[in-house]
DNA sequence: CCTCAGGTAGAATGATTGCTCTACTTGCGT
DNA sequence: ACGCAAGTAGAGCAATCATTCTACCTGAGG
């Protein structure tokens, strides 16, 4: 990963860029070669086949996206959960207008063992990161679920969505924190209230 | 679109199996063809290109999707909202393992203007009968949220995805109470329960 | 009996694709 | 000065795909 050549990674750039603006049927290999600005076969030396190029791009576009949601959060729990969820509306706005590149590799191709297991550890990682950045380790999954509504709502409505997001997660931490008071007895739905 | 002759149905009724299956890249017209049992040449007489099977697929599923959520739901709003989240649960359990259909489609082919069309008014025909379904006309994108979620943890966390789901709606169902009684200020624990 | 609408099977076509291969260039260490 | 590692440009190949076309079948109605 952090051994990878100048070239490799401009290449890795490059793909990512591509299938990033054009999904992951759309662009041939040809196109795949102007968007790493190399040449055919510098670029299928580093990268064998079309779907190496396509594990290359998701690889090299996860590491991204983490830095770019986890940097330097607000040490307040709350703070950084609603700043995570902020992020993540830029993120939707600058760099995948289209949706979740993860998704949308997967659903190119659903048959695709590798790329379901990339999907699997890049939701993986960034729950658990969330989870300890908002210091609720008990609603990992609620959490992620927050964050992948939001940006499958994104492209239908933008801000919106965010506002949406962010209403939820107070909800949920209000909700918590009632369930914690009453010494969690009332976990199940039909208990509250 | 209810004024389809028989063998058009059972096209239609391929098709969405078809694509379901495998996603809408791999299958090929002659898988198609095999799916929806015709021949090739009465294929394209219904539907003219891939594209319009596509479509095709899509339509007849928003219709089947639509019945099976929303038919004969319970009155009371909260007992609704807690049923079609299940429903949901059980729809990916049994139709929709690989995620849902519709963002697959865009997925697959992000330029496809009519796609992207069809997959707003499907999400948006759901969010908005949900929300009558539940009471809550304020709050149908955060319903629509918690769906979306939902449909994309389901496939890495199964039944617990629903239960992430159900909590988060009861979060939500308490919150917008206190809302309401504390006139918008998020007000003291003790006037939830 | 004949017609014909509406079906079947599947070969032909033209374009595209992923991938390989040949031939040429360039920069660097000795 | 020379060799070589590592790049470029782009032609060629086998396979695949969407689409069209030819040829044949079948059953209901007059």
């Amino acid at each position: 990963m952090s051994n990878m050549s100048e070239i490799q990674t401009q290449i890795a750039a490059g793909l990512e860029r591509a299938f990033a603006a054009h999904g992951f049927s759309v662009p041939n290999v040809d196109m795949l070669r102007d968007a790493a600005q190399v040449s055919l076969r510098t670029l299928y030396k580093y990268y064998p086949s079309r779907n190496d190029m396509v594990l290359a791009a998701l690889e090299f576009r996860h590491e991204r996206y983490l830095t770019r949601i986890f940097s330097g959060l607000p040490a307040s729990p709350r703070d950084a959960l609603y700043e995570v969820i902020r992020r993540i509306g830029h993120w939707m706005e600058s760099e995948a207008s289209h949706g979740c590149l993860f998704h949308s590799a997967v659903a190119a191709a659903p048959e695709n063992e590798a790329l379901r297991n990339l999907l699997q550890r890049h939701k993986q990682e960034f729950a658990q990161r969330l989870a300890a950045s908002a210091k609720l380790p008990e609603n990992e999954k609620e959490l992620l679920l927050i964050c992948e509504g939001l940006m499958q709502l994104w492209p239908l409505y933008r801000d919106d969505a965010c506002e949406s997001a962010l209403h939820l997660a107070a909800a949920l931490l209000a909700h918590t924190r009632v369930e914690q008071k009453t010494d969690g007895s009332i976990g199940s739905i039909e208990t509250v209230c």
